[in-house]
Parts: C-alpha cells; sequence; structure tokens
DNA sequence: CTAAACTCCGTACTTCGGTACGGAGTCAAG
DNA sequence: CTTGACTCCGTACCGAAGTACGGAGTTTAG
C-alpha cells in the first residue's frame, strides 16, 4: 500500500490518532477520501503539517490562526495573502521582541547565579510588562 | 486610600475583574490582606505582575510555567533557580528559532506579493516542519 | 482462516483558562 | 442617610483543544 495509516501518520507526527481525527472534523487538515472498502492513507505532506500545526501552537498561535497561517500555503490572490501574512507578520515580530528579552533576562540570571551563591532574584517581569499590548 | 482597588487594577492591567479573582484563586498571584471592614487595595507592582502574565501567555506558557517564571521573581536558592531558568532558557531560544524563520517566511511572502500580480503560494510549513520537537 | 491489531465514526468526557451571575457587604456623592 | 456603583465570595457555566470509549468494519501475522 502507498501512503501511511492513520496510526503511521500520528507517530511520524508525534501527535494522538484522535487529535488528527479532530482535526479533520474541524476542517484543519484534510481527510483523504476513503476507499470504499479500505482505510485512508496519508503522504509525507500531512506529517510535516501536524508538525507546523505543533510548532506554531508552541509559539502561542490558536487554531484559527494556525488555519489562516496554513491558507497562505495554497497559493492565494495576492491581495488578501499580502494583507494577512502583513498583520501576521506584525504579530511575530512582536513575540520575537518579548521573547528576546525574556531570553536576556534568563540568561543573565543563570550567568548570576554562577557566579554567586546563596539567593537570586531575577526581575523578570519587568522584561515584559511595559503598558502597551 | 493608598492603592488600587480591585477594578482600578484591572483597568490598569488590560484584564477582567474576574480573571483577577480567578488568578488568586489559583494562587498566580497573591491577594492582599482584607480589613475586616473595606475592600482589598493593590499596587503599581501588582499590574506588572499581570501584564507580565498576559505577555507570557501570547508567548505560548501556560499558566502553569508562568507560575515558575514569576517563582524567578522573588529571590530564590541559586541552585534551583539556575536550573529552572536554564531549562525556560533552552524552550526560549527554541522558540526564537522558530518564531526567526516564521517572520521571515512571512516577510518574503510580502516581498513576493508587492512584486508579482495574481496568486501566492507560502511555503511556511517548511519553515517549521523539521521533525525535532 | 482466525486472532490480534488497527481503523472508522459518533458521542461523551476532560482540562485549561477564564466569564457570568447573584446575593450580601462597602464606599462615595448628593 | 440614601442611592448607585463597586467589592466580595461562591457556584455555575463557557469555548478551545483535545481524550476516551465502544461497537462495527478492515488488515495482517501466523
Amino acid at each position: 500500500m502507498t501512503g501511511m495509516t492513520i496510526g503511521q501518520l500520528a507517530k511520524a507526527a508525534g501527535v494522538n490518532v484522535e487529535t488528527i481525527r479532530f482535526y479533520q472534523r474541524i476542517g484543519l487538515i484534510r481527510a483523504p477520501t476513503k476507499p470504499l472498502r479500505g482505510v485512508r492513507r496519508y503522504a509525507d505532506g500531512d506529517a510535516a503539517r501536524l508538525r507546523f500545526i505543533r510548532r506554531a501552537q508552541e509559539l502561542g498561535f490558536a487554531l484559527a490562526e494556525i488555519r489562516q497561517l496554513l491558507a497562505l500555503e495554497n497559493g492565494q490572490s495576492c491581495g488578501a495573502a499580502r494583507s494577512l501574512a502583513a498583520h501576521k507578520l506584525g504579530l511575530v515580530e512582536s513575540k520575537l521582541t518579548d521573547l528576546a528579552r525574556m531570553r536576556d533576562a534568563l540568561k543573565d540570571l543563570v550567568a548570576r547565579c554562577d557566579v554567586r551563591r546563596g539567593t537570586v532574584a531575577c526581575p523578570i517581569i519587568a522584561t515584559l510588562s511595559g503598558r502597551q499590548s
């Protein structure tokens, strides 16, 4: 048989079988048409898509936003694609700024720990408590 | 009266009053002791803490992880602090890598849109579908 | 050919992160 | 000293993102 079964796909992508079925139900990924007698088969691209979804979730994107990001993958009309991409780009850049600040605070804390014994405090709140959203 | 009421704090931090009460219930933020006759009062630091929580959430941290990050704020024994910080630092750095890739893909898409009319596809999945977690 | 493992599908349940509500107490302006 | 807004607290409810389950069909190893 060509392609993976759903169980193999789940293993390849590091997710639960039920999760794949859930994503199919909400239309986040397509379900390959099932032969009248047999089971669905999946391609490597499907595993890549699932891995993308997991990583994007870890970056704080909700499934609804990930759905939009995935829409950029399939060719779109330039106008719509450009404005969506530009918007997401703004989000991503502000997350990058925040994460970089957090990284610096954590790095600094680790460095101070390496020098001094006893106790340390990390002014980590200060890195991310600015008034803008 | 010195300090804000819960409603003022909510406004200052850009969150719902109910959210503050929820965070208090789960011990994510402390509730100032209530005078037997009167209402609780909050300081500016509480608003900063709440803003930190919101931003950290947007970066994909769960409340349980944020609780740990906040623990670094209050001086801790160096050993515990160092190992927690080092661990979070690893997480943060891998998120930074992924986000930077995503930023590049989105930037590229926007640029291609500006040149070419018609339709475009963005190989965004490729940026984040590597096999490691 | 059969038994174990896997797929399919629907429905129900769970966890996380809140929101909503309602009654009683408190505070502040007129 | 009342009236309207706000606080307090408990309990109930909500949407998002899964997870569990169970019965019927399918596949595959022995």
